[in-house]
RNA sequence: GGAUAGGUGGCAGAGUGGUUAUGCGCGGGACUGCAGAUCCCGUCUAUUAGGGUUCAAAUCCCUACCUAUCCUCCA
């Protein structure tokens, strides 16, 4: 398997330092509000690239963490007059049941920040031991002109990095692009520290979690295209520093910022579509549909219009899906992996989910044109359902329910036979409203998850 | 100013040297109790512009213009 590393601005082939096994970290939600469909676009697709890595055979232990503490926290917290962990509790509850919304089920584990401030300490503490950071009047900052590699994961040079006028420039800082690893504070919340009681800086947190999980190096870090720069770089000139290691982890991959008109889909700008408004007109499903209907490293477009046409093509596809599944059960692993060998050759090739998709396209197409041998579609079910396992785009329900709709759809048709279509329509239309569309063709009903 | 991605049909968005991407939309037809879906046909030379390499370029090279993101908390 090869997809696009960071670091080495490559499609690179993916070799674990564990054979088997892969250990994947993704940076998590800062918790003071709901997310936005942006950062479910992040993940999705990390959801699905370690479901990929499962169903492929890795043992993955997948770690994010819960950024449970920031300014934002604090001041959300005096805008709802609440304490600050009421504040993250509750968001770090809503962020999971979002995630419940769009089937992200993955993670191993969740660290939240402030459950590590040992780690964090003990890192700060060994910095400043090797040279690598400095306590100063306001904090302890890590000095990047000590790290020779810091501005190689996102290729900046620090001399036009200061050229950009937009550093911080503050007269406790030796250099205008350090950063801080604690903030000292008498406000409450603080902890105490050799430096004095203070709170962390954001950026230590992950490398604590990471290093109490896996050690300094793992395989796979992941994050938005924002988090490059400085977050990920600090991340790095961090962990290695303490551990003198060539590198944090092996791989890195970013994802691609969904757009809103031209512009990120940030909070600052007003744009945002939230997940929980989002889930409450459409499935979990076809919102995995949209998100994933994409290059993890393009940028895509979302605007009302867009995404309604996305979940046009989703109705479609679903529709072929659950007339293959009802058409051949396939409840155990069957050879869905040797059936499906086109697709892990598209997930293989840089994790195009978008061929995938196109390509259950092309198999709908066929199956709707009616001609398909039984053979042929008992091949068909594999594929949709290998791909599933990942992509999670289609509702599985359909297999339980085929029970009742087969007796329901045959005294529904008694009816129509008769003439009582006001009876065989209200059917119809009560069963529309539990979330099933079913559909006359001439001779025969079909029925249907989602519409 | 620097860095990183890009500029493809009405819209979104694949494709890294030669073949129909795919979905949505639009027009016409078929099917149908109605609805919806589906099928068939069509949607004019779709690849930012100008050079170059090549038998052949959306795909490689050069130049120009344009866009997004990062350089500040951000998925």
């Amino acid at each position: 398997m090869r997809f696009r590393d960071t670091l080495s601005g490559e499609v690179k082939e993916f070799t674990p330092i564990a054979e088997g096994r892969v250990n994947i970290f993704v940076c998590g939600p800062t918790v003071y509000d709901y997310i936005q469909l942006g950062n479910a676009r992040t993940f999705v697709f990390f959801d699905m690239f370690v479901k990929y890595l499962r169903a492929i055979g890795y043992e993955v232990f997948y770690l994010q963490n819960i950024t449970d503490l920031d300014d934002k926290t604090l001041t959300r917290a005096k805008e709802e007059k609440k304490e600050w962990d009421e504040v993250s509790n509750f968001y770090y509850k809503a962020y999971l049941d979002d995630c419940k919304s769009l089937d992200i089920d993955s993670v191993s584990h969740h660290a939240r920040a402030t459950l590590y401030l040992e780690e964090i300490k003990s890192q700060i503490l060994r910095l400043i031991k090797l040279g690598y950071a400095y306590a100063s009047s306001d904090g302890v900052y890590f000095d990047t002109s000590k790290f020779r590699d810091y501005g190689k994961l996102s290729k900046q040079n620090l001399d036009q990095i200061i050229m950009g006028a937009r550093v911080e420039i503050r007269a406790s800082k030796k250099n205008p692009q350090d950063f801080v690893l604690w903030k000292l504070a008498d406000d409450k919340p603080n902890w105490n520290s050799p430096w004095g009681s203070g709170r962390p800086g954001w950026h230590i947190e992950d490398t604590a979690i990471t290093e109490h999980f896996f050690g300094p190096e793992y395989d796979v870090h992941g994050g938005g295209t924002d988090l490059i720069f400085p977050h990920h770089e600090a991340e790095i000139a961090q962990m290695r520093s303490i551990s003198g290691s060539k590198f944090l982890s092996k791989y890195w991959i970013h994802g691609a910022f969904l757009n809103f008109k031209g512009e990120k889909m940030s909070k600052s700008t007003g744009n945002v579509v939230k997940v929980r408004d989002l889930v409450k007109s459409s499935p979990g499903s076809a919102v995995r549909y949209f998100l994933l209907n994409s290059n993890y490293s393009s940028e895509m477009l979302y605007t009302d219009e867009v995404f309604q046409s996305s979940v046009e093509g989703w109705k479609r596809l679903q529709k072929a899906f659950s007339i293959a599944n009802s058409f051949h059960k396939c409840t155990e692993e069957c050879r869905i992996e040797k059936d499906s060998a086109d697709i892990i050759a598209f997930m293989d090739d840089d994790l195009k989910t978008r061929e995938i998709i196109a390509s259950l396209h092309d198999i709908a197409s066929e199956i709707f044109k009616g001609k398909v041998a039984e053979k042929q579609m008992i091949t068909y079910v594999h594929k949709f359902r290998f791909a599933n396992k990942f992509l999670g785009i289609f509702s599985e329900q359909a297999t339980n329910l085929g029970q009742i709709m087969g007796p329901l759809l045959q005294v529904r048709k008694e009816l129509r036979e008769m003439g009582l279509y006001k009876e065989s329509d209200m059917i119809r239309s009560k069963l529309k409203d539990a979330g099933i569309v079913i559909e006359d063709k001439s001779g025969e009903t079909t029925w249907s998850i989602g519409g």
